[in-house]
DNA sequence: CGAAAACCGCACCTGCGGTACAGTAAATCG
DNA sequence: CGATTTACTGTACCGCAGGTGCGGTTTTCG
């Protein structure tokens, strides 16, 4: 009942780093299963198909995203109290992570879907689209704190700000990638800090 | 002489469509050569695998879209004198030229064949490369005329910033094909212009 | 010990990228 | 106009990858 589950794991591991660096259509199953040390029936004893890995993958990718963001932004309002200033503590948090990637980011398994669409179905598709909303509602809750107790110099609307974290990070991820250089990505979420940080102001008494 | 251009250049306008709506991989030549109306061998004539469609692809998104933003920047220059006020008009103009696209942005090839790498050789991937790195130094360019004449409210590093809008471009692009939202990507350049108009201001007499 | 769970082995089918090469229609140029 | 390229068509074929089917075997766990 558990060796059932690490195989599957460790099969969602090898083809995740496969699928990151060399897109889903360039991994084969079976420089999978060659790596993982079973067979192509093992493979498919636990995925009915490629459709299904990639769900997996997906799945297993937004949960693990969601908590690390939970956890870091979590941690950075505990050291400051202040909602604008524990955010900006997140975001270099956030940028100080993606530098310590050896490698650079490796990827982001949404985007690698969103450039693959008609390799998945419709489930697949709805899944990204769920994660990025919640990513939305997410900064959202958070901009809606700061908004609170800021003013803002430029009058913008804040679903638009909580979607610039994804973009940023999406964008720099891109770039990071395509440039083959680490440290696009932690520059960039620095410069979405920059624009955060000039966005709001001390409220004025009136 | 002509023919054979005209038939090429509608292979790529096919296969680039194609290739955007759903992924490199997921993209058959079979599928290309029916929609055009010729042969495998009429394909495999024009270009000698499927790398070489995809670098006269490449080759020819980069050249189209830097006509595009030297059209755009340059005209948004000639509307205003100020270099920061004609920056904020060009981001203006890209932002309402990317909300006309009916089905929103189709996509970019650079960030297709990025999460599609190993797909692709060397020089294709080289080629993305050169392409991103020409528009830090087009909108380093820019910045630098402004920041000539402007102060800064916060000290960033203008490459840093240049890559901003390609980043914005490339994470809005992400989302709104993930969404399946056209509005983010325009909205996304508007908060990029949004920082821009608040990070330079007039510089104080010393 | 017995029954699931977790595989292995093998055969086979399909579709796609790609090759090879011979033949042909159409455009172009002297 | 005639000859030569250019731009294809047609056919046959190869190898690989995804995927199916199914029977057999080992491992794990209650």
């Amino acid at each position: 009942m558990k060796k059932g589950q690490e195989t599957k794991s460790r099969i969602m591991d090898i083809a995740e780093a496969a699928i990151l660096a060399k897109g889903f259509g360039a991994t084969s199953i079976e420089e999978i299963i060659e790596e993982a040390g079973i067979t192509k029936s093992g493979f498919f004893y636990h995925f009915s198909d490629k459709n299904a890995l990639a769900k997996a993958l997906l799945e297993r990718y937004i949960s693990i995203e969601d908590e690390l963001f939970d956890g870091l932004f979590d941690r950075a309002q505990e050291l400051h109290d202040d909602p604008l200033h524990g955010f900006l503590i997140g975001l270099k948090l956030l940028s100080e992570l993606m530098a310590d990637l050896p490698n650079g980011h490796p990827g982001c398994l949404i985007a690698t879907y969103c450039y693959n669409e008609r390799l998945f179905d419709k489930e697949v598709r709805e899944l990204s689209q769920r994660a990025m909303l919640s990513w939305r509602k997410r900064f959202r809750k958070a901009f809606d704190k700061i908004a609170e107790k800021y003013d803002m110099r430029d009058d913008v609307d804040l679903d638009h700000l909580a979607d610039m974290v994804s973009a940023t990070c999406e964008g720099g991820i891109v770039m990071t990638k395509t440039l083959r250089d680490p440290d696009v990505l932690p520059q960039q979420i620095l410069m979405l800090r920059s624009y955060i940080k000039l966005l709001f102001t001390e409220r004025k008494p009136n």
